[in-house]
DNA sequence: TGCAAAATAGCACGGTCGTTCGTTTATTAA
DNA sequence: TTAATAAACGAACGACCGTGCTATTTTGCA
């Protein structure tokens, strides 16, 4: 069952690149578009394969044919996520030079997100509640994805360090931990109790994080 | 259906008080207390009427009877998770004098509770996600108790700034916003990631926000 | 002790779920 | 154009769910 090269181009297509995609996965790449759509509002466990099918205007059988279970799925669902999660929040951040400029820019981008997400949920948020006490892949892929990324502000808080905006003694882990809370509790309350002006306060929030770790001159 | 005074003491048990329930009170108050148990770890949206018939040794019928929906379930475990809460955060808190001694005795409880609940779970915050996006009426009781809850710690915070623990203009929503926050991010990463080290992170997390609004003499 | 009322059980219904399987249609390469 | 392959469908399954009925058992009071 090798795959052989062909002796001829294969058509006028690329064989794997930018458009070139078998349809199957044209569609499939469509179904976790869908299905992430979905989980950013009811949960990952909320997800069925119904309900996509229903969205996608196919049948249950044929959505389920491109992943083979459920999980696999929510898989997926989680490494797109992964993906824009890194193009919206993390690269645009390394724009900006070491040190308190780029982990501010990493801050905005991750509380712009989180703003959005007001309305159209987190699945880092609502998936660590849903897989909390669970095992398996799916919180493995999620726990996966999240700890790369704290570990990403981890780095730039010591980046910060490095070049003398932060002082020398602050324990990145502790900084990353404060802020962390900070978008956290900005969802909480202006998703879920709808209070006013969470979003200030979380931006105020940073302010302190940033005066109580500053380096005095 | 009103109920008469008998002309004579019922029995030697007291008519509403300590224990004595009617036998029907006794065996609701213990299916809400291993609901209660289950909806910790799995969240309100996980309980199923079979699943605790099943811990109760009961029928599905029999353990339905007593509430006449599921919704009607889920709303007495929020309740009685609310009256644990007060008992074991809000009411002890009370002892310590005004200001800073019972800001902290009521941050160190809800540590406490919430250190506790990196194994057992909190339905506060699961309960936060399941019903983010959704009315009715178990959204409302849940929104209810955390508004109340929150609310208490706001009127704690500027108690601390009346007797001058903490400067004047210090923002009382925005001191419990950032105290939430720490709360939620100890959860998150203690629970869901495991990581070592959380709960003293929450507390100098804590420490910081106290020097941050405390009184500069 | 007897009897009404309360508590619990048993059973079935309609619904949704993930998954399986055989078939049919659409796509692709020769 | 044709033959092989990929993709999608449709129907059915077993499991679990909340809920509504009607018996049956248990309880509590006279």
């Amino acid at each position: 069952m090798a795959v052989l090269p062909t002796t001829h181009v294969r058509d006028t297509r690329d064989p794997l690149g930018a458009r070139g995609q078998q349809k199957g996965q044209q569609t499939k790449a469509a179904i976790v578009d869908a299905a992430l759509g979905l989980a950013t509002q009811i949960g990952l466990e909320g997800l069925s394969i119904g309900v996509i099918a229903e969205v996608m205007q196919m049948s249950k059988s044929g959505v389920f044919a491109h992943f083979g279970s459920r999980e696999e799925l929510q898989i997926s669902v989680v490494r797109e996520y992964h993906t824009r999660f890194e193009e919206e929040v993390f690269f645009p951040a390394l724009q900006h030079p070491r040190g308190i400029p780029r982990l501010r820019a990493m801050f905005n981008n991750w509380m712009q997100r989180t703003s959005i997400e007001i309305d159209s949920g987190c699945i880092y948020i609502s998936g660590a509640v849903e897989f909390d006490d669970r095992s398996g892949p799916v919180r493995d892929a999620l726990a996966g994805s999240v700890r790369t990324w704290l570990a990403a502000m981890d780095r730039v808080v010591v980046q910060a360090k490095e070049v003398g905006h932060l002082h020398a003694d602050a324990d990145e882990h502790q900084v990353t931990f404060e802020i962390h809370g900070l978008i956290l509790a900005l969802h909480y309350e202006a998703r879920f109790l709808k209070s006013p002006g969470s979003v200030a306060r979380a931006h105020r929030g940073f302010d302190h994080v940033l005066e109580r770790f500053a380096s005095r001159p």
